[in-house]
DNA sequence: GAGTCGTTTCGGTAACGACCGAAACATCGC
DNA sequence: GCGATGTTTCGGTCGTTACCGAAACGACTC
């Protein structure tokens, strides 16, 4: 024992089903003050506001004031990739949440996994891309292709800024429900934008879900095919 | 709510302290008996056949009868995948175990991951593979490219054999020292296999790290340059 | 200034669950 | 058969912690 790091703590965060229900909610990627986070997790503010001081310290989520109200947020993709990773291995094991609601086949077929497309949809992106050779592996995970590098341009992604960033441009996610890989890192953010910019999706106010609208539809399948 | 997989059951059952000790002892890749995980968690035996019931029948280990012990491993590399990016996580957020030993290091330089090899030395290998061109992206994840299926089977690695298995040949997992990717799945866990029949590793009993053999040091490094 | 809304701190309660010892159960060796 | 060893079940204790209401705090509006 006493070797490495100390799986036990993060652990014994997500693991309190208020928390993770906050957690849950910041999977959407926005950030929520501490009352809708409350609302969120079925709890009064009070409880809420101990859940957060915990997580925020912990460095699992960043809290950012504005007015009279504090906003959170996921710290970062690291965080949002173990409660995805998390997320997979529950569904691995049949370990689903009861009354799993008519909402679960849209989140099946699209969904924001923090700052990126996941789903049935995100998967089709990544597999695109990756089928055309748009992607490749470089010593550290996966990366842009010379050729995927330029076609992405042709998208509206400005790639050099990107790379100029220090977060990773490009990472695999596992997605839960497909149980194959989808795109994050600075890449997969990017482009949901994009799309989102494009009026091809469309976000769901306060919800994970994000709908695929009729011009999206086929724009989508032509611009990301398989 | 209520939609999709219950991240918090998995994560409440990794978050306790001696259950978090015997799935890091359970990490060596090697099935141990109840009562040498009670010993490593620092429980009676009787706590600790509690807790491993428990995580029996989420699924996260495996029990086996066999005389008159019961033998646990980690159920598959699912699981070990998701410690792995918990660990990964901790590390990252400065989650640290209190008191980090001389062992530290060389769990550092190379130790098991379940069943394939981890560490400076498990990216090496990795990297190598990749920088060769033997890997590539396919539309899961990672796979062997015709180059590396071919020099893979050099090693002495049948890579037709893992591949006519049902458990995935090439799966990446994120290496919580190196912060890096490391080579998992059915080829990770041959290729490990396969450095320990050669003697260029040694696996100490008992312990999660290995130990480059000299006629290792020279044989590792030519047979996997980065 | 007073009033309102969002958030946090504090004190106290209640419940979950980790833990142990003792006893029961199973398997092996003799 | 018997004892020894490994494991599980059963009661009961204790510590941790999630939770709430009330009150304090801070920020905005009027």
């Amino acid at each position: 024992m006493a070797e490495g790091p100390d799986v036990t703590r993060i652990a014994q965060l997500i693991g309190d089903p208020a928390r993770g229900a906050i957690l849950s909610a910041l999977m959407s990627g926005r950030a929520l003050t501490a009352g809708e986070l409350a609302r969120e997790a079925g709890v009064t503010p009070a409880t809420a506001s101990g859940h957060l001081s915990l997580m925020s310290e912990a460095g699992l989520i960043w809290p950012r004031k504005q007015g009279r109200h504090r906003y959170f947020a996921l710290a970062d993709d690291d965080v949002a990739h173990a409660l995805e990773t998390l997320a997979s291995l529950a569904a691995s094991k049949g370990h689903l949440r009861t009354r799993p609601g008519p909402r679960d086949d849209k989140l099946r077929e699209a969904r924001v996994c923090y700052d990126h497309l996941a789903g049935r949809r995100g998967v089709q992106l990544f597999d695109s891309l990756a089928g055309r050779g748009f992607l490749t592996i470089n010593r550290e995970n996966v990366a842009l292709s010379q050729l995927g590098r330029a076609e992405i341009g042709k998208l509206g992604v400005d790639v050099a800024a990107l790379e100029s960033n220090s977060r990773p441009v490009c990472r695999v996610c596992l997605d839960w429900s497909e149980r194959k890989s989808h795109l994050a890192g600075s890449l997969g953010a990017s482009l949901f934008q994009r799309v989102v910019e494009l009026g091809w999706f469309h976000r769901n106010v306060g919800a994970r879900d994000v709908t695929l609208t009729p011009i999206g539809e086929r724009a989508f399948d032509a611009a990301f095919p398989v």
